[in-house]
RNA sequence: CGGAGCGUAGCGCAGCCUGGUAGCGCAUCUGCUUUGGGAGCAGAGGGCCGGAGGUUCGAAUCCUCUCGCUCCGACCA
């Protein structure tokens, strides 16, 4: 893409209402435009990142064996009414009434769409185990919205489902998702901790929420430092196997971790004092297995191998797609602007023409822009007739993780600068030597 | 939902108290000079001062109502 030809409306000046250092960047990179409270549009850099995290969260549940469909944001009160949530859930459930007078809502979560589409189509045991999710907007009708993206009334979730003939059947799946969850943070740059929560509305026993430590996080957490130190990293699992999955779950959890809502205490203060922590956390996802607590009352039921008709055990998976964005922000940015991690960053690598004009840089930069391109790395370049000054500010704040400058002065001694975003590591070398780093 | 604020140009703000027909910086556009970390000079465009009523000869300014937004708290997958 060249800038010149882009929409990229960054901002100079920090929006007054911003108040945390996610919510201004993403105002200031030209991220998003806030439509009305907890409302955001995605403009085209924001945008790009919210795809790239989309696209990691449905590989990782893809390769698990779960199975993407793409339920309606307008859900019927009815089915809210056969789960008897539709009384239960509150001012935050966003009520509307259609032309017929009919009730309808814009879904807060969908477990009621989920369990109806499975009742209608599923009778048989030999149909599971099956996980069904999607990627949709989700509304809440959040007493006071803040922090941006972070606490938005619309956002992007991720929401799972699994679909069980037994609890251990439902337990395993409860597993695999942990995993699948580990790996997805991982991927996106980030170390979330899996800490025992509430259930909340939703509903269930087991449940552990994601979080990733951050100053600016909304729960107080407690945690023993030495979960810290793991990472799930890229080992092979077989997500068919119970052993394996119950064994990274045990892995993972078996530390002290826990948000204030269901700290202890006592066995926060059994850790050796040095290991003990507290600090703040964004919550980034949350897995439940709460059985049959919806099957029953909506007759989602199954017929097993002794001919019996019985309800089926299930449980709930979300990750807040678009408040990942924010929280990638959070956990890794600098007084510049933001750090983008590779694998969401929006373009690979962004090009610097120090000169615009100039016959050799241009020349140059087409070069590198032509080749970078081709090799599939979605370079950025800006070609705008700016000072380089401006060019490098924009650069810093959006985030790129690679930087290649190429100007008159460097040409005439056959160099051009690649610079570390991260570290701010710059080397001189040659175009041809840059360009085969940047696509090695 | 309790408390506190704020709505004036794309963004950041002044003007309001003490009414007289709107201003500054950044951004934008034009020209010239500049050109390796957010350039300088000169000029230009852009506003029904959130909305509706009211008071007044006259309202951004005073009064009433209303809408929107933000912050603190409570609440909250």
């Amino acid at each position: 893409m060249r800038l010149s030809r882009y929409f990229l409306p960054v901002l100079k000046e920090t929006p007054a209402e911003a108040q945390i250092v996610s919510h201004r960047l993403m105002l200031r990179a030209g991220m998003i435009r806030q439509a009305s409270a907890g409302i955001y549009s995605w403009l085209p850099l924001g945008y790009k990142v919210l795809r790239r995290i989309e696209d990691i969260v449905h590989e990782e549940q893809q390769r698990a064996g779960h199975i993407p469909v793409l339920m309606p944001t307008i859900q019927s009160a009815d089915l809210w009414r056969e789960s008897g949530r539709y009384d239960d859930y509150g001012q935050e459930m966003l009520r509307i009434r259609d032309r017929h007078e009919r009730d309808m809502l814009y879904g807060p979560t969908n477990e009621e769409l989920i369990t109806d589409i499975f009742r209608a189509h599923v009778g048989s045991y030999k149909a599971l185990p099956l996980t069904l999710y999607h990627i949709q907007w989700k509304f809440r009708d959040e007493v006071r919205p803040r922090f941006g993206v972070m606490r938005g009334r619309e956002f992007l979730m991720k929401d799972g489902y699994n679909f069980d003939l037994t609890k251990e059947d439902a337990l395993h799946a409860y597993n695999r998702h942990l995993v699948t969850y580990l790996r997805t943070y991982e991927r996106l740059g980030l170390q979330a901790i899996p800490m025992r929560a509430d259930s909340g509305p939703i509903g269930g026993d087991d449940t552990h929420e994601f979080l990733v430590l951050a100053e600016t996080g909304e729960s107080e957490v407690f945690y023993d430092s030495a979960i810290t130190d793991l990472t799930f990293g890229d080992r092979a699992i077989d997500y068919d196997s119970r052993e394996e999955c119950r064994a990274v779950l045990e892995e993972f959890t078996s530390r002290y971790a826990r948000t204030d809502e269901t700290h202890d205490e006592a066995l926060f203060n059994a850790i050796p004092e040095e290991r003990r922590k507290s600090a703040r956390g964004i919550e980034v996802g949350q897995i439940f297995y709460f059985g049959t607590k919806y099957s029953e009352p909506m007759g989602a039921m199954v017929t097993n191998e002794a001919g019996e008709r019985v309800p089926v055990h299930m449980g709930s998976h979300g990750i807040g797609v678009s408040r990942l964005v924010g929280a990638i922000i959070e956990a890794s940015h600098d007084e510049k602007g933001i750090v983008w991690p590779e694998s969401v960053a929006p373009f690979g690598v962004g090009i610097v023409n120090l000169k615009q004009g100039d016959a050799a840089a241009d020349a140059a930069c087409e070069d590198a822009y032509a080749k970078l391109a081709a090799a599939g790395l979605d370079p950025l370049y800006d070609d705008r007739e700016e000072r380089a000054g401006a060019k490098f500010a924009t650069m810093d704040l959006i985030g790129l993780p690679w930087r290649l400058t190429i100007g008159p002065r460097g040409l005439a001694a056959g160099t051009v600068e690649l610079t570390r975003r991260k570290t701010g590591e710059t080397q001189e070398l040659s175009l041809e030597s840059a360009l085969a780093k940047l696509t090695a």
